[in-house]
RNA sequence: GGGGUCGUAGCUCAAUUGGUUAGAGUACUGGACUGUCGAUCCAGUGGUUGCGGGUUCGAGUCCCGUCGACCUCGCCA
């Protein structure tokens, strides 16, 4: 080892030792006759004094060191003078009197210092990466996943899961995410596709016997980048047999308990809350719902019907609804341009035809542009079915169904952050439950999964398969903290021949379904126990514990907004030899 | 594919209505200083205002295009 201690390592105890410190130069404070220096490595940071007594070359080496140096420093543990030690330092009662420095390596100027007090802008910090790891909130997050990586691997090994590796290299399925493809050489011509989740592979281990499985597996979705969206993202992934949703929730249930215990210090109670998605959908607007904070979707459609305003009438008449939300005590909070602002908020955003408003004055009176279109008596209505009291802000939307859910979950969670209806550290767990087995896609004209093609549906909606596929509820549960789908599962069929009906009603025909998942159908002939699993979103769980607000910080090398590497470059030109191996042929538009 | 914010010194930012030689802090370089810890003090270097075009007597500022980062809608079984 070049070093007998870290630089976070060293206290009072160690005082007389000869120590040696390897680490790279954080500050430097020159005083002309003593210099300071404190000596940097993701341990802490060790003050380094060069003072007259000492070597003279040594004073002169200590000058010219530079930030972001390499260097090993070996020296006598010695205790501050009175009155100097350091609060702010775990190492901070202690200094090491310089007897030898090395240079291990010097650092060009960095563009970016690691404990400057502004964060750089985000494009430096990925293009420097090595540098902006370096920086302490970045070793908190990193560490942060590593712990929880750890408690994840420890309490699922308690429970007698295994974790298996599955494949990189598979089979493309058209249904889902777009597909990030590798074409093969052997091949030519043909294509793997990169997991967009080990969902298949899992189903197959649960047949193969492997009751408990788990894995922290890397996953690929050619998508558009969000905030909390990455190409290439890690999923905790399992699946068990003979179960049931209980039983998976439950599992989850206790992860969350301890995750929280132990990287946060909360307490959960257990079980948490639960909500159908038809009541998430009624309440909130969205099946992932921020629950942090009340300010629930009131449904005043009854009484919009009735209005003299054409608006909401007639939105009513053509099956719309008229919904909306009370902001408590925001009538002052928002001036007419701040709800022009909301407004176009909702109409550029979500396809809202606009916003309706009330601020709510004395008496609970009702006052807007739009008021003199209603009764006093419709006006009194709405106050009191929105709760309203003085200083509150309603806000309506009249449109589709979709679109009154969309808006306002928008709108609600917009007021919910610049209200700051809920505490900087607030955490909140729950299930939805019960989701709709299809969604109708207008575009495709078909029945589409909503969650995906092997969920098991409620067997009491069985018989509905058929008839009304649309009230037919899927075994779903989607775990959500803060607002965030944190992950989802559902029971998998393990009947060939219900998995054959679903297929059907998708729209996908026997000879597709056996050319990509006939492995499966085949494999469900031979004695497939009933199974069920979930998958949870790494990233997303480590910004959601980390207080986090963007999955990027929460990896060491992500991907930007248009999916390159800007460290590395990344995608790049190849070699016209490697596509002439592959088969491959660039077209150029 | 659509909407939006941003791009000025190595870094973080400022620059009035379009108006003189584009500033500040910090970093960097040199100097002073024996107890600092974001050390301090003095001096200095540092700019193709992302790139290309246009309007104008005059553009960091306005217009068009383009590149890049971020947010977002669509998309994400």
């Amino acid at each position: 080892m070049l070093r007998t201690h870290t630089c976070g390592e060293l206290r009072a105890d160690q005082i007389g030792q000869e120590v040696t410190l390897c680490g790279w130069i954080d500050t430097c404070r020159d005083h002309g006759g003593t210099l300071f220096i404190d000596l940097r490595d993701r341990y802490g940071k060790t003050q380094i004094v060069f003072a007259p007594e000492g070597e003279a070359a040594n004073l002169e080496a200590g000058r010219r060191l530079r930030s972001e140096d390499v260097v090993s420093i070996s020296g006598k543990v010695a205790p501050r003078p009175a009155g100097t030690e350091n609060a702010d330092l775990a190492t901070g009662q202690i200094e090491v009197r310089v007897r030898r420095v090395e240079v291990l390596n010097k650092s060009k100027v960095p563009p970016m210092k690691p404990s400057a007090k502004e964060q750089p802008s985000e494009d430096l910090r990925l293009k420097y990466r090595f540098l902006d790891l370096r920086r302490p909130e970045m070793q908190r997050t990193l560490i942060l996943r590593h712990r929880m990586v750890k408690l994840i691997r420890d309490y699922f090994d308690e429970r007698g899961f295994i974790d298996i590796e599955t494949p990189m290299l598979g089979r493309s399925t058209p249904e889902g995410a777009r597909d990030y493809l590798v074409p093969s050489r052997v091949q030519p011509g043909t294509f793997y596709a990169l997991p967009q989740s080990p969902q298949l592979y899992k189903q197959i281990l649960m047949i193969a016997g492997y009751d408990r499985y788990v894995q922290i597996a890397r996953c690929f979705r050619d998508e558009d980048l969000r905030a909390d969206r990455q190409p290439e993202f890690t999923q905790l992934d399992l699946e068990m047999a003979f179960v049931d949703a209980n039983d998976v929730i439950g599992v989850i249930d206790g992860l969350m308990a301890r995750l929280a215990r132990e990287l946060l210090g909360i307490e959960l109670s257990l079980p948490l809350p639960r909500m159908t998605y038809d009541e998430a959908m009624e309440r909130f607007g969205h099946d992932a719902p921020d629950l942090r904070f009340g300010m629930e979707l009131v449904d005043v459609s009854d009484l919009a019907a009735t209005a003299d305003f054409r608006v909401f009438r007639e939105t009513v008449a053509s099956g719309g609804k008229v919904r909306g939300l009370n902001a408590k005590n925001a009538a002052d909070r928002y001036s007419r341009k701040g709800i022009d602002e909301l407004t176009g908020y909702v109409t550029g955003d979500f396809g809202a035809k606009g916003l309706a408003w009330f601020k709510v004055g004395d008496e609970r009176r009702l006052a807007s542009p739009i008021a003199k279109n209603f009764s006093d008596e419709t006006l009194a209505r709405i106050a009191e079915r929105m709760q309203a009291e003085p200083g509150d802000l309603l806000l309506l939307i009249a449109d589709k169904w979709e679109v009154t859910c969309k808006a306002l979950n928008g709108l609600r969670r917009r007021l919910g952050a610049e209200l700051e209806l809920y505490q900087p550290g607030q955490m909140h767990f729950s299930w939805v439950v019960e989701f709709p087995m299809f969604e109708y896609d207008r575009e495709e004209a078909c029945w589409a999964a909503m969650h995906h093609p092997f969920t098991s549906p409620r067997p009491q909606d069985r018989a509905m398969l058929a008839g009304e596929p649309e009230k037919c509820r899927a075994q779903a549960y989607d775990l959500v903290i803060n607002g965030f789908e944190a992950g989802g599962g559902t029971i998998r069929i393990h009947d060939q021949k219900l998995q054959s009906q679903v297929f059907r009603l998708l729209g996908i025909d026997e000879q597709t379904a056996a050319t990509r998942f006939g492995f499966l159908l085949d494999a469900l002939q031979y004695g497939a126990p009933p199974h069920g699993g979930i998958a949870l979103g790494l990233d997303r769980l480590v910004m959601l514990f980390g207080g986090l607000d963007n999955i990027r910080d929460c990896i060491a090398f992500p991907k930007t907004q248009r999916a390159t590497d800007m460290m590395t470059g990344a995608p790049g030109q190849v070699d016209g030899n490697q596509l002439r191996e592959l088969g491959v042929k660039i077209i150029r538009e």
